[in-house]
DNA sequence: CAATGACTTAATGGTTTTATGAAAATTCAC
DNA sequence: GTGAATTTTCATAAAACCATTAAGTCATTG
């Protein structure tokens, strides 16, 4: 579940210091000193983040940039001591990446990871930022506050966030709902709908993503 | 309710600016010049977090730190023109602390300010100071007072407490707490549940961390 | 625009699930 | 083995949930 940062810094103390912090945060750090094992480990581990320092000893740190970007999206945040390095980072394409001047704080350092990781990841489940939900804690989101849902209507909204913009006759959705075979009313998955709509717009009277579509069944859809 | 934010800083123009961002942000800022006043105004006034210059006259701004440590934990920010102080700062025990480097911007020292205050308030407070487990000890204190848990409700918690948020059936609980394969009714379950929560509130009634999610199980949450 | 079928909604009774206190069974220490 | 503590079960009350109904509203069609 939690993240790995890989920091490429020769100044150990300063590796160190940072690792503990990301720790800290959350993250699995691991950390490499000398440069020319980076594009070894980033293949054979997981590395959801890295954090690279430009000036190393031995290889350097554009050109481990350049070889990563060869095989891997993973983004980068480029750590530098001259100034005048920014400039020539800032023309590159930076796109999941970022960089921090030296000498930065470790708290700084991780307040970026975190905004990264969480642009790329945390996740495709916020992507409007409307509505999120959590199978495992059970909990739903409406614009960031949290609504209590039966479990019919957790089941339901589930299975419709799961299949956006498709439509579902009201068969269908008791199949989903209901593990055992058991028939009720075509009123009932009605029933549902309404207090789904009532407890969501309840929070924002504006979000209305539960769609009748005349005839057929609902859809959902932001 | 606002923080206070103490500033030790000798060049007083320079206080001047950061203590009005600071007050913009909703924060009380107080500002001190001569560091051999420090030391006592902190144990007089309300103080949330400290900004220290380490280059002030009369007094070595480390020792300072080092006389607070003596008796306080609020974090400390520390501001330094020298690069080669940043080394030794970072060989330091940086708790809630950061350091800054000079020049800097008011508007990032707001940033860090509001940072760490966030952290160290909402995170730590919110989460552990209402309950904390030590797993070798099997001590639980609830807001700072101990209770005392059968074994099966240390179990319980213990595995909630790992766990936020997450929603467990009974039976995943069952086999979490059993180490043997025993069978038992999920009633078992509810009673246990039920000394817990009342242990747990005979303590603060206002504490209702452990939800029952009606047709599925249970969830620890603060 | 009237008729018809489809959707919405609130209320209700019945069902399932949970809370709780107390009793029975088990475990543990002595 | 005895007694106290703990665990489990049980019975009942309370609460939450769900399916249905029925009445009202809306969309579609001729």
């Amino acid at each position: 579940m939690s993240q790995h940062v890989l920091i490429v810094e020769d100044e150990e103390s300063l590796a160190q210091v940072l690792g503990e912090y990301l720790t800290q945060s959350g993250f699995i750090s691991h950390i490499i000193i000398d440069g020319s094992q980076v594009v070894e480990w980033v293949k054979q581990n997981p590395v959801d983040l890295l954090i690279l320092d430009l000036m190393l000893p031995g290889k350097n740190g554009l050109d481990i940039y350049r070889e990563l970007r060869t095989f891997t999206d993973i983004p980068v945040v480029m750590a530098t001591a001259r100034i005048d390095e920014i400039d020539r980072l800032i023309g590159l394409e930076l796109g999941a990446d970022d960089y921090i001047c030296k000498p930065y704080s470790p708290r700084e350092v991780v307040v970026r990871v975190k905004n990264i990781l969480r642009r790329s990841t945390d996740e495709m489940k916020m992507v409007d930022k409307i509505l999120s939900i959590n199978e495992s804690t059970m909990q739903v989101l409406v614009k960031g506050k949290e609504v209590s849902l039966t479990r019919a209507e957790f089941r339901l909204l589930s299975h419709f966030h799961q299949h956006k913009e498709q439509v579902f006759s009201r068969e269908q959705l008791m199949t989903q709902i209901y593990s055992d075979n058991r028939v009720v009313t075509d009123r009932t998955i009605d029933s549902h709908i309404k207090n789904l709509r009532r407890k969501i717009q309840n929070v924002d009277a504006e979000v209305d993503c539960i769609q009748s579509i005349y005839g057929v069944g609902y859809k959902f859809a932001l």
